[in-house]
DNA sequence: TTATATATAGACCAATCGTTATAATTTGGA
DNA sequence: TCCAAATTATAACGATTGGTCTATATATAA
């Protein structure tokens, strides 16, 4: 395994089986047998560890998910097409694995609330994610006319909407509630 | 200690700390340590062990919570009202011990988050949790003249909203994103 | 080709994990 | 008061955890 592809691969299984299982219940040892990385270079590539790598997925995840709200909100000029496609293309991504529901990138719910309390670096680094897909709703909502205060109060919403569904959808294993959240687009950017 | 007390306690602190850390860093000895009960109870009053314990502190939490939300949707006649006072009452609950912001009955977002993929025992408590208290919101809807149809996605997007928005508001060691939500009920509400 | 830096590989570590086992103590009822 | 059942108390268990360490292999530069 070369040394690019050995960094690399260990945070892509990090990155899918943090935001899959969560931080603690995900071990290293699982990371490296999904990615088949020698345990060795898990600590000379993240010398931080575990929370490093962790940091890293959050980040990683963060760009990713950042990229496909950027193409959503740019192709469509109305507000609410926008969102409303932008679910749509969330709820879309679920697909069936040995009967469960599975999202390839998992919004950060997850890792965002089990950290909260206990890992203050995590904390943070979601935090910082959130704020970063939050600004690309700000920006959007501007763009179309909203005022300075309704862009917030909608983007703060928007960012909690979608989380708490990705949640729900998980849980009852069907991807149900996103469809339905899409639903209340229209309503929910009814006042400007 | 009694034996009334002594499976009551643990069950207290592990519904604090199951829903403060999560399933999977909360350790059975941290919830001894908090309640002051003797290891071998544990396993006595709970013979299916932790998975027992936090599908009980799910049940237990549901039901409170459930208690909370029957008090504010009965108290105010109009649906908007009675959602915002709701979520005014758990933004309210927030307090600050040692700098972190802390909720002493926590939705359900994070454990059930943890446990979609991992633990379907839990998942199916969780889903049960909160199809309880999307019934109590499709009751209050309905009589408040609401379409069957709206009433429906209304109550998935209220959970989704108020599990987000208290992820968010942890992640940000601040109740501002309750606050945020609150003030887009009217327009979530708006179609019949 | 050789020397040096980078990365791998896997054994080992102490601590923690959830659970079990068993003896002792307490409780409740006759 | 006595006895059986309930509950407590705590040591021990096997498994897993994240991390450390050291030898070796590979990559790079001269």
């Amino acid at each position: 395994m070369s040394k690019v592809q050995s960094r690399e691969k260990m945070l892509e299984a990090a990155t899918r089986l943090f935001h899959l299982k969560g931080y603690h219940a995900t071990g290293v040892n699982q990371i490296l047998q999904e990615s088949g990385a020698p345990k060795g270079s898990l600590y000379y590539h993240f010398p931080g560890g575990k929370e490093q790598l962790a940091a890293e997925a959050i980040q990683l995840s963060g760009q990713l998910i950042a990229g496909d709200i950027r193409v959503h909100l740019d192709k469509y000029e109305d507000a609410v097409q926008a969102f409303q496609q932008l679910i749509q293309f969330i709820a879309g991504q679920f697909e069936r694995i040995d009967g469960l529901l599975e999202l390839p990138t998992v919004p950060l719910g997850l890792l965002a609330a089990e950290t909260a309390q206990v890992n203050e670096h995590l904390r943070q680094t979601c935090e910082e994610t959130f704020g970063m897909w939050e600004s690309l709703y700000i920006g959007k909502l501007l763009q179309c006319g909203y005022s300075d205060e309704r862009a917030r109060v909608i983007s703060t919403s928007m960012i909690a909407l979608i989380e708490g569904s990705v949640t729900l959808s998980l849980t009852r294993n069907t991807n149900g509630p996103l469809l339905q959240i899409r639903e209340l687009i229209p309503a929910l950017l009814s006042m400007k």
